[in-house]
DNA sequence: GCGAAATCGGGTATGGTGTACGCGGAATCA
DNA sequence: TGATTCCGCGTACACCATACCCGATTTCGC
């Protein structure tokens, strides 16, 4: 077990979002800087890729730019800030050019933007481990999140619901991307391989099991849902699932007048 | 931004499955333990309750327990062990008692299942930041997912799809908690309210849809979706499309000879 | 051109975290 | 009774973020 809690929008909230949005003058005295936010930020995220949120510190990253540790306080305000940074940056990865929604149209855009949510985590596992429940908007994210919402337009529903169609497909997106991705990395991140972690806890199980407790869980182990394959959790089921839903949604809400 | 990134399922599995399970023998020799492992598990939980996971250090939990710090090894093995039997302790407040699934009853046993877990995640909203990927089984997270996979026993899916329905579900509470839930924490935990952290950001989001930026963000956002109101953030019309989305694929199947 | 002002680089120090190691004392076993 | 086991916890170490401040660099204004 290691610990980072790691949380959006947090730290000098007025200098982050200068920074974001390029809003600050650059100085016109003093020594000119070795280095700039871009670089800053591109060396954390690397660090991040490699080793994960643990695996980043200031000392860290002054370390692969070569600077002292202090040095990086000099571009951004703080690591909470450097954070921030580097999620708006890593949206840019994310599909902004989707096509207005309609009914024949929005499912397939809607998928889109989900596999797209899905492939970020894949290439950036520690962005999952950030709380997102107050972000900070940067100008990637809210085009993602523009592209997003623009699947949904045109069926006829309000903002509310437009909102919160998106927001339950990033849910379900974000939810299997923890198990999946997060499991994925577990092994390495832990030095606990999975074998070892199955292999240790399965005598537990199996006792339990031969006692006659949780018997629908038994029945579902046994039925071979937990077999190790290359869809182990199937990410494309459950989604549509909740396209299903949503499709139902705009289906019947379409019936009323 | 404060930090600690925390995974179920790393350190000493042996010792934590042996301290979950009961398995290991009392000592027969050596002066008498001042504490037992429940007192320490109780005290983290209550800590973490108030302060979140930050909160939560070896030397905070000895404080309350009025003991020296490196005592607590003696009962458990490391923070991240303490965490697991923390993350087991608390799901015996989840729902055990539910009904077999069949056609009629089986939303409402996974609707049931779904406000449980959410409740929990308010009560105990650091469980929400322990990556669960790689969980270890004790007795009373068996139960809880024995109860949640009775409500879709029943139906005629396989096991694959019995686990999946489970977990889309669960996903999706995760994923509606993770905003809610950590939205109404977030002022405290961060010294920064909500209005600060919104009204730091309009401007530079309403000079950007000024300029024609973002323009169906800019028209949900003017659509009063981001409205603050009771029910900023709907989990109940969201896990609808959800167990619509399963029902539609219930009913499909079962048309399926 | 010079002095003042602004800013860069980063050393030093502080406060916080988890936990390895090992000593003294308590309790049980043979 | 002596040997063995185990509890309590002091000490020390390694790691983390960052406040404070000094020296050096660069630009502005007179």
């Amino acid at each position: 077990m290691s610990s980072d809690d790691t949380y959006a929008g947090a730290g000098n909230l007025q200098a982050t979002l200068d920074l974001l949005w390029g809003t600050q003058e650059p100085p016109s005295r003093g020594p000119k800087p070795s280095l700039s936010v871009e670089q800053v930020v591109r060396t954390a995220i690397a660090l991040a890729d490699a080793d994960g949120l643990d695996g980043l510190s200031m000392r860290r990253v002054a370390e692969e730019l070569s600077v002292g540790t202090m040095s990086l306080y000099r571009y951004v305000p703080g690591k909470s800030e450097l954070v921030d940074l580097m999620l708006d940056a890593v949206q840019a990865e994310l599909p902004t050019g989707t096509s207005p929604g309609s009914p024949d149209t929005w499912r397939a855009g809607l998928t889109e933007v989900a596999h797209g949510e899905y492939a970020l985590y894949r290439r950036h596992p520690w962005v999952l481990r950030v709380s997102q429940a107050r972000p900070l908007f940067g100008p990637n994210s809210m085009a993602a999140y523009d592209a997003a919402l623009r699947t949904v337009e045109g069926l006829g529903l309000s903002a509310h619901e437009m909102a919160s169609m998106a927001a339950a497909v990033s849910c379900y997106v974000q939810g299997t991307a923890r198990i999946t991705v997060e499991f994925d990395t577990a092994a390495r991140r832990s030095g606990i391989s999975d074998e070892q972690w199955w292999g240790t806890q399965l005598p537990f199980m199996t006792a339990a099991f031969a006692e006659g407790r949780y018997p629908t869980l038994a029945k579902v182990y046994q039925g071979g849902a937990y077999d190790p394959d290359d869809d182990f959790f199937s990410f494309g089921f459950g989604l549509e699932r909740v396209l299903d839903g949503i499709e139902s949604y705009v289906r019947t809400r379409k019936a009323q007048p």
